[in-house]
Parts: C-alpha cells; structure tokens; sequence
DNA sequence: TAGCATTGGATTGTCAACAATATGAAGCAG
DNA sequence: CTGCTTCATATTGTTGACAATCCAATGCTA
C-alpha cells in the first residue's frame, strides 16, 4: 500500500533528491519555455554559478539534457540549446507516431481491465474540463499528455514507456510550447481519444494504431498549419 | 570533401577522445559480451580503479550507459548492469518494429537516388559474403545492422538515426549476442532486405513499411524459438 | 593586402578529497 | 525468538583546484 510513493518515475518528479535533479529540471523548464533561448551556446562555469551549484552536478544535468536530445554537445567544444526547426518538428512527430501507434496496438493486447476502466474515467475529466473552461485548453494539453502516457504504460512494454517519458516528452512539450497560441480543437481531440479508447477496450490493436496515427499526424498537420501563418506575419 | 571525417559519429567510434569516451567504449563491450555480468552491481570506486581512471569520467560514462539502457541507475543506491529477460527483449523487437518500420516508410518518401545505389551495392556485398564464409555468419550479423542503420539514415530524419543508433543499437546488440548460437538464416533475411529495398525505391512506403515490421517480428519468433530451447536443456 | 603561424584567453576534461546518504550487522525490547 | 532501533561501514554525491584542449585575435611573411 506504499508502492505508490516509490512509483514516481525520477524525471518527472521536481523534489528531486539531488542536485543534479533540481538543476536539470529547472534547466529544462528554462529550455521549454525559451526562457534559455533556442542555439545558444551553454557555459558550464557561468550556468553553475547561476544556479549555485559547482561544476559536477551541473554537467550531470547537461548530460541528461542531451539524453533528452533538449541540447546538443560536442566535446571540448561545449553544448548548446538545440534549434526546433520545423524539420526537427516534423522528425519528432513521425517519431511519435511510430512510438505511440506500436503504443495503442500494444495496449488493446495486453491493458487491464483496471487500466481500462481508468482511461474512460480520465476521458470524463476531460470532458468536464473542456466544458468549465471553455477557452482555456492549458489543463486539456496537460491531460493530453497524460492520456498518451498512460497508454504507454498499458502496453505494459517497459521501454516504451521510457522512451516517450524520459526520452522524447519533453520535445513533445517543447513543440507544443511553440504553437501553443493556437486556438486548438479540444473536443475533436476529445473525441479521437474516445475512438482509441474504444478500439483498445474492444481489444482491436490494428485499429488502435490507425487510429492513434491518425491522430498524431492530424495534431502535427495543424501545428505545421500554424507555423506557416507564424512566418507569414 | 573532408566532411568524411567529421561525419563519424561521437558514438560509434572507439578512438574517442576522451577518457569518458574510451572506459564508455569498454564498459558497453563488457556488458553485451558478458564479461559484466547481468545484474551485477556496479561500483564506482572499483571500476574507476581497474580502467585507471578517476572516478568523474566513470560517472560520465555510466549515464552514458544508462541513456543506452544497458545500466539501471538509482540515486544514491548504485547502478546495475540490465537483465536481459525474454520480456525485456520482446520490448526491445516492439520497438525497433514501431522505430524501423517508419524508418523504411519515411526512406521511400525521402532516400536519395545515390543512396539507393548504395543500398543495392550494399545487398550484394552481403551476398557474396553469405556464399562466402557459408556458415560463418558473423559478419552477415554486422553488416545487417549496417544495413538497418542504413536505411534510417536514408529517412532523413536525425532524430530517428539517433534514438536507433545512439540509444537503442548497444541493446540490439545484447540481445543478438545472446541467440548468436543461431544457425541463423542469412539468405532469407538477405531476401527480405532485397524486398525493403525494392519498395523503398519504388516509393512504396506503406509496403516498405509493412515488410520492414515483418522482417523484425520474424526475426524476434526465430529469437524467442531459440530462447525457449535454451530453457530446456 | 592576403594568408598563415603563434600565442593568449576562455572553456572543457580530469582529479583527489570531503560531505551526505543508504545498506547491513549488532544489540535490545517485547 | 521476533521485530525494531542504533550504529558502523561502504558507496554515492559534491566540491574546488589543476591539466588539456580549443577558439580567436594578433602579428609576421610573401
């Protein structure tokens, strides 16, 4: 009954037991929400001082920055932010959608009857929230990402759990973070999530990957859509 | 005309340039060979020692490792080397199946005509090797995953060739060491191959993609085979 | 003036000592 | 005898100083 407290996976919690911890967390918020500006170059020393730390932990967090492909290194000659191009936009959704179809198919074989029954509830919430804010789509973004998460986590495939958490959410959340102004489709995706869902719980896996394919590839068409108006103005 | 030589990737090469680079290098062969057994504990102090290295460049290279997922790390408890179950190595194929098979969709859309030339150049080389060397296939395995890396590289899509190359090939490589006693079948596999190539250079990419899936799902059955014989004797 | 070698400064890589934390054994209460 | 607490030891986390490397500006030569 206290397993609970040691399920927290260690790259999404921000009490962070050590230094390294807390620092790349912050760093990686700074990277998300621009506030370390995209291709700048990262200088130990400086960024150690700043967040009063020494050079150790500081280069332990750089280094799983990289991991998370959020900056670039080359060694000796220092890291730095990497450029989301619209081609590197384009390679994380493809990425996404291989990761997340193999997901949703992975999910109708082998999800719990529990893990079901969560995923339709999870699915109200969001509905509730929809209605209540109307506007305000931040909550539904979040849930968002949690609704994919967790069916990762129902494929019970442990990797690929880890690869889309540790590994690419946070370039997922960086890509959104940049078409963020977009006035979104909550209830479109609402309802394309009910369809998986559905297709999951029916135990129908092909159907569940075309489906979750779809999906994604429909979100990145919009983003794409929006970073063109962006450069037009 | 010397973009060759910069071209190599940090990853792969053995010459490294720094100390982290070369015990990275060492550890990685040591646990797909086995010499570091699975689950074993890892210590610092005892590693740095034996490679003749401190302990800083050690650390490096064990999050290095971890981000190949061939160590599991937790915070202030140490780090052990990967056990391999039959589990963990369906998840790998999952992956690599999902990863690949838009590997080779993407490659139909985007392979330049020069690297079909060398694709086909590349299936004829492993050919010879197969009449060749006949049951010594061990090179056929090498050459195999060039050819797969190959093929992501022929995607265009960086994040693709790095999350195969960097992040998931070292476990690629712990799982076929394991069923390397295979007699294997080469001359199926090279006809497979011959087939990707074919769709993708016919920009069929939904095919491509669809016999890339099925090339690795079939290699994961004969793996799985030989797995359950191990069990038996 | 253009091109190249040199050199100074900045930055990363490496080291060894120190502090914080977890693991396991021993002792004690119940 | 069992379960908990306490403490010693081993191991990881952190730090600041030192060495190796790279980058750019400077001056020299043709």
């Amino acid at each position: 009954m206290e397993q609970a407290k040691r399920q927290t996976i260690s790259t999404l919690d921000a009490g962070s037991r050590t230094l390294a911890d807390r620092v790349c967390h912050q760093l990686k918020d700074d990277i998300i929400t621009g506030r370390l500006s995209q291709g700048s170059k990262i200088v130990e020393e400086d960024l150690a001082r700043e967040h009063g730390v020494s050079r150790g932990p500081l280069r332990e967090a750089i280094r799983r920055l990289e991991a998370m492909h959020l900056v670039q290194r080359i060694p000796h000659a220092g890291a730095r932010v990497v450029t989301l191009s619209e081609k590197m936009m384009s390679d994380v959704y493809s990425v996404r959608e291989a990761l997340e179809g193999m997901s949703a198919r992975l999910a109708a074989e082998f999800i719990k009857p529990k893990e079901v029954d969560e995923l339709w509830l999870l699915l109200e919430q969001h509905e509730k929230n929809i209605d209540e804010t109307e506007g305000t789509v931040y909550f539904q973004r979040e849930g968002d990402v949690d609704f994919h998460i967790r069916i990762a986590q129902a494929s019970q495939n442990q990797l690929l759990v880890k690869s889309l958490s540790s590994e690419l959410y946070q370039l997922i959340r960086m890509c959104r973070y940049r078409t963020a102004k977009a006035p979104s489709r909550p209830t479109k995706a609402l309802g394309e999530h009910r369809q998986i869902v559905d297709a999951i719980s029916r135990r129908d896996g092909e159907l569940a990957e075309i489906l979750m394919r779809r999906h994604i590839s429909g979100a990145w068409q919009i983003a794409r859509e929006l970073l063109l108006k962006d450069h037009h103005d």
